[in-house]
DNA sequence: TCACTCATGTAATTGGTTACATGATTAG
DNA sequence: CTAATCATGTAACCAATTACATGAGTGA
């Protein structure tokens, strides 16, 4: 975690805006995408939903059984809420790492809708810029007889395509239909 | 950095194998993947370069230049690719991120085939699973009226398609020339 | 009986970032 | 004349990991 400037803390503020949620529901969520973005220790999630509850960013609800750990739901609070406008509003790094755009575009519901496009728009810009320096970087080393080499290139030049493609129809979505304003569906 | 157990000690270890660079040059390389996997800073790079020339891990040639700070060239030395190799063969986390399978990728030339194989065939699997639970997911949520939320889950499932794609195309080139061991699938 | 899921937490360590310091050379 | 690139490094800080500790319930 801590991928260009996203940390736990900030992440697990805008999960909660979603729902309330324990430790471990972060947990097992977070889990599920750790193929894509990798997925932070509970060693870091107590302590981090212990922090806020001492910033009183977080209530909790506290569901006990006798003998064994309470069940612990934690909801934002209206502190909460402010902390993480205030942590959306602050500018994203420029050229963040997939892991850090991926955790934006999770938090994207809080983000008002310009800087949502805004952050969109500067991933596409460097994605095609990175595809094209890759582009010529494959077609250099096709020369060498170095089939290793060329396997992280491939992969990224796939994945590139592919961001690439699904950026531009996201984007093509987002300018089309407001034409004007209005349109809040 | 610091993905699934890839350190930059690791990494830097594993550029230098392929070929003698400067602390420079392995910044300027991170950076052009930096949008796929991050970069890391020159603080994380020189104290590592240093300590692994303590350890002898790697060796330097200094090129002085007269008031400006000398170009080191750092070069792999034996001990060196004993640590790489050593690193090599302890076995990888076992549901690496992208960003860890990328840098296993990226110092794929280091590794035994079989070995490369396997890591590739595990991601196979694992990207394949949490695309099928990213399907489902998909199909609950496109009841709620929640456009954004399903941003994040319509990349993942674009960049999940994409790699797939081209982990099987890979995985097939490899199985296919050495027809000696049987595919199963 | 064994392994796994549920469910919480703490302490020690470490890996990496941020911010600083320095300064020549080249391109616009 | 300014901005960027080249090129190195250190010190203070902090976020996150690892390893530990606990224990009931469930399914094979």
């Amino acid at each position: 975690m801590a991928a260009g400037g996203v940390k736990v803390r900030h992440f697990i503020l805008g999960l909660l805006n979603e729902q309330s949620m324990s430790g471990y529901d972060i947990k097992r969520f977070l889990e599920s995408l750790s193929w894509l973005i990798g997925s932070p220790s509970y060693g870091s999630i107590y302590p981090t939903l212990k922090s806020l509850l001492e910033d009183e960013r977080v209530s909790v609800e506290i569901e006990s059984h006798p003998d064994r750990p309470p069940r612990k739901t934690y909801s934002l609070t209206e502190k909460g809420r402010q902390e993480l406008d205030q942590w959306i509003h602050e500018p994203a790094v420029s050229s963040p790492s997939l892991k850090a755009f991926v955790m934006r575009l999770i938090l994207a519901d809080n983000m008002p809708r310009d800087n949502l496009v805004a952050q969109l728009q500067g991933r596409r810009d460097m994605v095609a810029e990175q595809n094209a320096t890759l582009l010529e970087t494959a077609h250099t080393l096709r020369q060498e007889p170095n089939p290793e080499r060329r396997l992280a290139l491939d992969y990224g030049m796939a994945i590139a395509a592919a961001e690439l493609d699904w950026l531009d129809s996201v984007l093509n979505g987002f300018s089309l239909p407001s034409s004007g304003d209005a349109a809040d569906e």
